[in-house]
DNA sequence: CCCGTTATTGGACACTTGCGCAACAGCGGC
DNA sequence: GCCGCTGTTGCGCAAGTGTCCAATAACGGG
């Protein structure tokens, strides 16, 4: 293949680990399907990184990061921290089958396995909970929150958030997007002193398409 | 090996089954781990289970079954809801490696990939949020709880802990067990129209060995 | 133009994986 | 005591795994 600079080369290898996990899961890509993936010999993806624990690490943390700073950048736009949290949710709520959550579900079970991708994984939930943190004191600042202990309202709502996208994802036919987001919302609404349907979230989400409506509980 | 009953020998796998992914994890339980655990061949299990899918779902569906059981026992010899959910938290809390949540983060990974496995770990998820939700209703009936929307308020706390305790057990070092308790605990009091500390969990756990203290965010 | 550097190959190595199958062994009924 | 049922073996199969390494190919600087 085509010769490329080190940095490039390292990209592309990333980039083709997340083509195959999106369509394998993490925990179930090879280094030979990341070569085939990028057309090259295997021996080539261990010319750039020492171990197949090292490339999982990159691909997750790529996708992850990436995510992350999207969220930042909508923090920064946006002006209302009400506005923020209410983005949140929605992006954070899975839409169809989400490959980008499958990918966590992958990383904590694998964490135990493999040091390097728990080190990414452990280090990203951990900048989510910063970010969440952070917006919450911005509104607690500016008025618009009510709360007692940011640090813990964050954790709090970011693992209901993932218990709940892990049900979504998971076990398709339990909880849908629909009660995600109402029920996601109505936490948050409670934790940050906001009055009920006072985000703007859940109740009606027509995009969560109706793949098999389930027999709910 | 000693020649067995059918329903015996099947037990036997499940058993060494679970004991293999007790070391190695429920995604790295093979054949012929379960085999050597087992001291027997590795045809003999394939003559009870169709494919290693299979084998895992019995598996992982004996050890989350016994805890349900448990509970529901523990649920029925109770006479105070607020104690039941209390006690609830605690069992639920991991402690210090704790093997059988790894089993189910497991579980909802490998979900995307082992269909009876999903089918096993969707099947106790329901399980457990009907277990709570009964809860609730019973608090609300005898006036010990004030609670609008019980399977919601069940699928809250049900997703906050699993959330909670999947940060304890795939990144040790983010959120401890007592820090989980107490905010868990506090999301319940509110969740359930219970006073502050109502519940009498959290704050002060000496349990949790310090492993290794982390650096708190 | 040559030469050192380095990206890239492709296969070797030593294992592991799930599954299937002919053969054998031990028990219960006759 | 023999026969048939079935639990059990042990190995074969085809494929897959991560890792390593000698050989090759392509590039840039001198």
């Amino acid at each position: 293949m085509a010769r490329m600079a080190r940095s490039e080369r390292r990209d592309a290898i990333v980039e083709a680990a997340l083509a195959v996990a999106r369509r394998k899961g993490l925990g179930a890509t090879s280094v030979r399907d990341v070569a085939r993936e990028m057309g090259s010999s295997s021996g080539l993806i261990h010319h750039y990184f020492d171990s197949m624990d090292d490339v999982l690490a990159a691909a997750f943390e790529r996708i992850a990061g990436e995510d992350l700073t999207q969220t930042e950048i909508m923090l920064d736009d946006a002006d209302e921290p009400r506005e923020v949290i209410a983005e949140f949710l929605r992006s954070y709520a899975p839409v169809g089958d989400d490959w980008a959550f499958q990918l966590w579900l992958d990383a904590w079970a694998e964490a135990a396995r493999r040091p390097h991708l728990r080190e990414a994984s452990s280090r990203l939930n951990l900048a989510w909970a910063a970010l969440l943190e952070r917006t919450i004191r911005a509104g607690v600042a500016d008025g618009s929150f009510r709360c007692g202990d940011p640090a813990a309202a964050a954790w709090r709502i970011l693992s209901l958030v993932d218990g709940l996208a892990l049900q979504v994802v998971a076990h398709q036919t339990i909880v849908d997007r629909a009660d995600m987001l109402a029920w996601a919302a109505a936490a948050a609404e409670s934790e940050l002193g906001l009055a009920n349907g006072a985000l703007g979230v859940g109740h009606a989400t027509p995009l969560a398409a109706p793949l098999a409506t389930p027999p709910r509980a």
